[in-house]
Formats: C-alpha cells, sequence, structure tokens
DNA sequence: CGACTTTGACCAGCGC
DNA sequence: GCGCTGGTCAAAGTCG
C-alpha cells in the first residue's frame, strides 16, 4: 500500500486557473501541466506545459526510448511551434507582453517567438518572469515534495546505484536555473544527445541531503526547461534571497506523509481531504490519464511588493 | 578565503 | 567485448 494514496490522485480540485498533475500510477513521476490556455500563467508567457495527461511518460521510458530512437521525442509540446526559431536558445526569449491575452500557450498557432520587431520595443516584465518562475517552481516544488516523501524507496543489496524517485517539470523560462526554494551546487554539465542543449546537474548543498537535480532544455522548444528532481530533502528549504522562507512547516523524514495542506498556503484551493479553504468544481478535465488531479493555484498577477515571493509564500509560511 | 562553477576524465549501465 | 551515453568526480578557475 503506497502512502501516496493519501493525496487521492483521483480527485479532482481546480480553480479558475488550474495545472494539472498528472500521475501515472504505475511510474514514479509526475508532471505538471497547465491545462487551460489562457491561465493567467500562460497570459504571461509563462506557462507550464499543456498537454494531455496521458501523453507524458515516465521518465525511464523516455530515456529508453532516447536511447533506442533517434528521433527520440520528449514529448514536450510546443507552444512555440518554430523552436529554435530566431533566437539562439537560452537568453533569447521574450516575455509575450504586450497585452497578454494573445499568448495561447499551447497551441499549434502560436507564432514563432517574434519579438520586438513589431513597432515598438515590446515591454518587457522581467520581474514578471521571475516572479512566475518562482511560483511555478514553488508550487510545484510543494507538491512533488509532498508526493516524494510518501514513497520510500528501498533499497536492495547489490544495487550500486539506487535511483531514487524522479519527478520532471518543464517550465518555460529563459532562465535555465530556477529558483525553488533550495541551495544547489552544480556538479557537472554534459553534452546530451540529440539535444543542442547541456544537461546541467545540481546537488542539494546541505551536505546530509542527497536530492539532485538535472536541468536541461528541450532540444523540441529551446523556451521550455526540463527540471528532473531525484531524492528527497532532508532539510528546510533555505530562504530566497529576498529573505522569504518557504514551507518551513514541515520537518521531513523519509516516512512522512505530509498532507498537502503543509505545503499549501492558504490562498490555494486543496484536495478535498484538505478541508480548509477547499473550494472543488468538477469540471471536466480534457483527457485524463488513469489517475490525475487537478491542482489548483489562483496566481494573481500581482506582482509581490515584498519580494518575489513576497505573494506565493503565505504570511504563516514567512 | 570560502563557495561555487567549469570542464575534462573517469566509471557504470545498456544495447548490439 | 565494444562502443555509446548518462552520470559523477575532482582539479582548476572564478567570484564576491
Amino acid at each position: 500500500m503506497d502512502d501516496r494514496d493519501s493525496l487521492d490522485p483521483g480527485t479532482e480540485f481546480t480553480s479558475e486557473s488550474s495545472w494539472t498533475l498528472a500521475h501515472d500510477s504505475d511510474s514514479v513521476n509526475y508532471f505538471f501541466s497547465n491545462d487551460r490556455e489562457n491561465s493567467i500563467l500562460s497570459e504571461f508567457g509563462w506557462n507550464l506545459q499543456s498537454d494531455e495527461p496521458s501523453r507524458f511518460k515516465d521518465l525511464d521510458r523516455i530515456e529508453a526510448e532516447e536511447r533506442s530512437d533517434s528521433a527520440g521525442n520528449l514529448e514536450i509540446q510546443r507552444s512555440s511551434a518554430a523552436g529554435p526559431a530566431g533566437s539562439s536558445g537560452r537568453g533569447s526569449r521574450d516575455v509575450s507582453t504586450t497585452n497578454y491575452p494573445s499568448v495561447s500557450s499551447s497551441s499549434s498557432e502560436d507564432p514563432p517567438e517574434k519579438s520586438t520587431d513589431s513597432g515598438g520595443k515590446p515591454p518587457e516584465i522581467p520581474g514578471l518572469e521571475i516572479f512566475f518562475s518562482k511560483l511555478i517552481f514553488c508550487v510545484a516544488l510543494l507538491i512533488f515534495t509532498s508526493e516524494i516523501f510518501c514513497r520510500s524507496t528501498v533499497k536492495k543489496k547489490g544495487q550500486k546505484r539506487i535511483r531514487q524517485p524522479r519527478f520532471a517539470f518543464m517550465t518555460k523560462s529563459e532562465v535555465d536555473h530556477l529558483e525553488d526554494g533550495y541551495r544547489w551546487r552544480k556538479y557537472g554539465q554534459k553534452a546530451v544527445k540529440n539535444s543542442p542543449f547541456p544537461r546541467s546537474y545540481y546537488r542539494c548543498t546541505n551536505s546530509k541531503c542527497t536530492v539532485k537535480k538535472r536541468v536541461e532544455r528541450s532540444s523540441e522548444d529551446p523556451t521550455i526547461v526540463i527540471t528532473t528532481y531525484e531524492g528527497q530533502h532532508c532539510h528546510h528549504t533555505v530562504g530566497f534571497p529576498r529573505g522569504g522562507i518557504i514551507c518551513h512547516q514541515a520537518t521531513f523524514s523519509s516516512h512522512m506523509t505530509p498532507p498537502m495542506s503543509q505545503f499549501i498556503y492558504p490562498g490555494m484551493q486543496l484536495p478535498r481531504e484538505n478541508p480548509p479553504s477547499t473550494v472543488v468544481q468538477s469540471r471536466p478535465l480534457p483527457v485524463v490519464a488513469r489517475e490525475c488531479s487537478t491542482v489548483s493555484s489562483t496566481p494573481t498577477p500581482q506582482l509581490a511588493t515584498d519580494g518575489l515571493l513576497g505573494d506565493i509564500v503565505p504570511p504563516g509560511m514567512r
């Protein structure tokens, strides 16, 4: 029996802007995707990838496919169809901006990132970009950690390398290494087959912590950063540079099953099991894998006034 | 000077 | 066994 069941993966809870946590019960990987094209995030040009959860594959399968098939796609749905067009990978993405509505995250009609050409300079809002980057990762990480602690890793004798549960997040970002509340030390970088972009390897700087993460750009859409976490943190997050500290409520241990409510701030809507301020709207999900939950978060486009995470982190958690 | 990044070398796993 | 690839190590370099 799996503790993760406490999350009730079948539960659907959603709100105005919903993110989908796709959960393939046979694998250990979870993917977030934004399933509303006009969600606030995508309005700002920031979106987790929208896709049918069923199209997401677990990482091991992805890797197997990558190995066996030169065309090994990560099944990343492009939000800007032309891929690398025009811009050379990192740092090149425009925060599409002029008025948000023009962005429709996952549709193929998106023109390739055009940028500054038409008329005036599009107003850049790096603050927003950073803000939503952090927002996305904060929320994703919260769920991720809550999930990851629900799973105990069984060590087998003789196994040389124990692969811990891994979780991948795809985020539209021009920043490769997105802030997630922990401090990381880079320990390697490798060129990846079939990708022009290198993959970076990070380890949590906490000496007792074995969590690793890999960061790479999608070869199909360089604006997408794929971050893969492996392992579990055994410590609190560190503060963000501007003073916020997130999710320090839980003292993590491998056998814990932290309820989602431990990680989710009051503004967020929670699964049914976690009553506080739960507002559940039943809403048909587009295509739902065997198990799929929609985790809501209602990010307001309002910018933080007291730090980039100021309005992400609930007051009680600061 | 410590923390962190860079980067080439090395090792292990896997498919052929 | 061999070669390819991913993952890690560790020395050197960089930065604040």
